[in-house]
DNA sequence: GGCATATAGTTGTTTGTGCAACTAATCAAA
DNA sequence: TTTGATTAGTTGCACAAACAACTATATGCC
């Protein structure tokens, strides 16, 4: 049993993600407390829509580990928000196109501070080396598992 | 900017959890093949009780970082499946004392042996001493937000 | 061309989460 | 001892995730 080396809560916070979730509260409060009106799940979405924008809901799905009824609806609500806009492909008409509104594109610099401040808060006492690592370990976990 | 040292798509994943979410999906998937009619959030509560149980809601609350309601419903759900008991306290009548059924302490080595399982996969090819920074860093996270 | 198959997206259902508002019981201080 | 604050738990609502079943379009093969 070769990394067998948990002890029971270590385990438990594993499996749970407390960490994150923790992150992700913090953010999530940080969106509230300057009045944005968004999640971040939505947020997650419209991140790689920031990197490129008029990608199909089945690439959105790739990207962030959801499945399709989930981008379906995230999309549903993104839109109602006035967020993003479904295009219909000109070449495939299964296909939806997601594209940013100006209003999008207005809160992707204060929600990426936001982000990077919460980053900063949660490693704000941890080397940069043992950063790297738990990066790397992260990343390894998730390639293990896909 | 001390911990600024985020490229963009690692920002991203220490902020939803992939690897969290990985192994949770993984777990679930373990308890869907055996026949296990279980969440993996149904698993955390018996988690804390097989550890101990006769607590309240409020200590399950605290152990689980989940609020009231979250656990008023998990714990309605439990007592669905016949896993757990709510037994009034006899010092205080508000507190619910929460038990477990024989059902819920049949399934604890199984489902403890399938999260073992599990972070042995997810670590397979991780060496131990990067696991424990790696724990170490969560940990400190955790610790820094909450 | 026509039929089987695959792909993109939607809808319904169950479960879980976070927030606010609520009830009931307890505690504390005048 | 009564009143005000605190604590434990529940309920309602909006949002999200996973799964299954579904529609519509595209593709591949005969």
């Amino acid at each position: 049993m070769p990394n067998n080396q948990f002890k029971k809560g270590e385990l438990y916070s594993f499996i749970t993600g407390k960490a994150s979730t923790a992150i992700a509260r913090r953010l999530q409060k940080k969106f509230n407390m300057s009045g944005l009106n968004l999640t971040i799940e939505q947020w997650s979405v419209l991140y790689h829509l920031w990197k490129q924008e008029g990608i199909s809901q089945q690439e959105l799905c790739n990207a962030t580990f959801r499945d399709k009824p989930s981008i379906t609806r995230l999309v549903d609500n993104l839109e109602k928000l006035n967020l993003v806009k479904r295009v219909a492909s000109q070449n495939d008409r299964r296909i939806n196109l997601i594209y940013l509104t100006r209003q999008a594109q207005k809160i992707q610099e204060q929600t990426m501070l936001m982000a990077e401040e919460t980053l900063n808060e949660a490693l704000e006492t941890v080397p940069p080396e043992k950063v790297e690592v738990c990066k790397e370990v992260l990343q390894v976990v998730y390639d293990n598992l896909k």
